[in-house]
DNA sequence: AGTATTAAATGACTAACAGTCAGTATATAA
DNA sequence: TTATATACTGACTGTTAGTCATTTAATACT
């Protein structure tokens, strides 16, 4: 009796093309401005069909956005599974995200409405409940990898592991979208490259959480 | 010919009455569940009325935004012009945004509507024109306030207080926004309170920012 | 095979809303 | 009192998210 299971299959399939659309329509033209028309005509099926797979337009944004975490969540599991030090570790962890920005801007871009309920005006619970589920998966292992780092004693211990990644996280973030949306206008009107100032921050900062030990294996590098 | 005059007076009254009526409106709703109708009647003028006024809904969202800015600038020129030691004013440079926040939740949120392009769909050139000079000015004065404590000799003198302006700015930004959405979550799931968080996060950062004998006035206070 | 049943897809339709504009009312000038 | 300019109105248009009665296709049954 396989037939419910590939029936089962090909559901996925489309729920996937869906999204290969969407993503599309979404990177070309953003959210707003973006119509469920031409997703429809991008996945040649009908506007109807889109809504028997997603329930909104703002769940079919973030599906694709998803789709995004996804991508930057193997990159860290791939990290976490590695033979580097914590303290590599660490740092990679900043890099890969500054990498993921500059890769993957598109999808960064995305990130960011999540984070902004004020604009979700049609977004389901049960999407938003799977962005929670998922967006937790990419904390515990943020904060596993911090954690790592305190036990190996390169990381003040008088710190709180999930305190220190959410501090990286948001502030390398921040860093990122100014320097994404406004990046030439520091550089014309202040004379800054954001991307610089990005390095600049998690230097300081990671200078201000490691350990004396930590410090001394970090300057070697 | 004071006619002339006393008809510019109304009319810029007129801007702020529309203005009241739509911060009302948008601080009830937000922006994409507010309408233009909801806002008309609010002001007890046609919709058609509003739009002798402004160009758009968003544009109008983004004037109700600036006048949040213009709370906040006003706060930081009290600061600027006061005579605490140039280290107290970077301490309650950071104190009075996060004060901000606490009383002005609404303005802080509609503040990242500005710095997110993909979700603007009529926002005016002028509105952005007249956003980014008003967004200067207070980038300008952060600045000088930094520069003040560089030239006291309390800020490190091998950093650039326009990047150092960036960074303490931003990383308080996404840790209030953070603790603005999920700061429910945050706490039951990792036991964490993010206003904490963004207490540590300034302190390290300052920390990591100050001279020896910055640090030394900074730990007698 | 032919027929019944179930599931997938369609696209015309509705409702809601941003934005427009021809027309009205009100104030000033002649 | 009449003419002109200015402020305002609200019915109207165009667009688009989301729905649903109907059609099409696939599977099950006899």
């Amino acid at each position: 009796m396989g037939i419910e299971e590939r029936k089962e299959r090909e559901k996925e399939h489309r729920k996937e093309e869906i999204l290969d659309a969407a993503q599309k329509v979404f990177f070309d033209k953003g959210l707003p401005t973006a119509t469920m028309d031409e997703i429809a005509e991008a996945a040649e099926l009908s506007k109807g069909t889109l809504y028997l797979y997603y329930k909104s337009k703002e769940d079919l944004y973030l599906g694709v956005m998803m789709r995004g975490m996804q991508v930057l969540f193997s990159e860290y599991e791939v990290l976490a599974a590695s033979l580097d030090s914590p303290l590599r570790k660490i740092i990679k962890l900043s890099e890969l995200y500054i990498d993921f920005f500059a890769s993957n801007r598109n999808f960064f871009r995305m990130f960011h409405f999540l984070q902004m309920p004020q604009f979700h005006k049609q977004v389901s619970e049960e999407m938003q409940q799977y962005c929670g589920v998922e967006t937790r998966r990419l904390w515990d292992m943020v904060i596993g990898i911090m954690k790592k780092g305190m036990e190996a004693g390169i990381l003040r211990s008088d710190l709180d592991p999930t305190e220190i990644g959410i501090i990286l996280w948001s502030s390398s973030s921040a860093l990122m979208m100014r320097g994404d949306t406004e990046g030439d206008r520091w550089k014309e009107r202040f004379n800054i490259d954001l991307s610089h100032t990005l390095e600049v921050s998690n230097r300081l900062f990671l200078n201000a959480i490691l350990t004396d030990k930590g410090r001394k294996e970090f300057a070697a590098i």
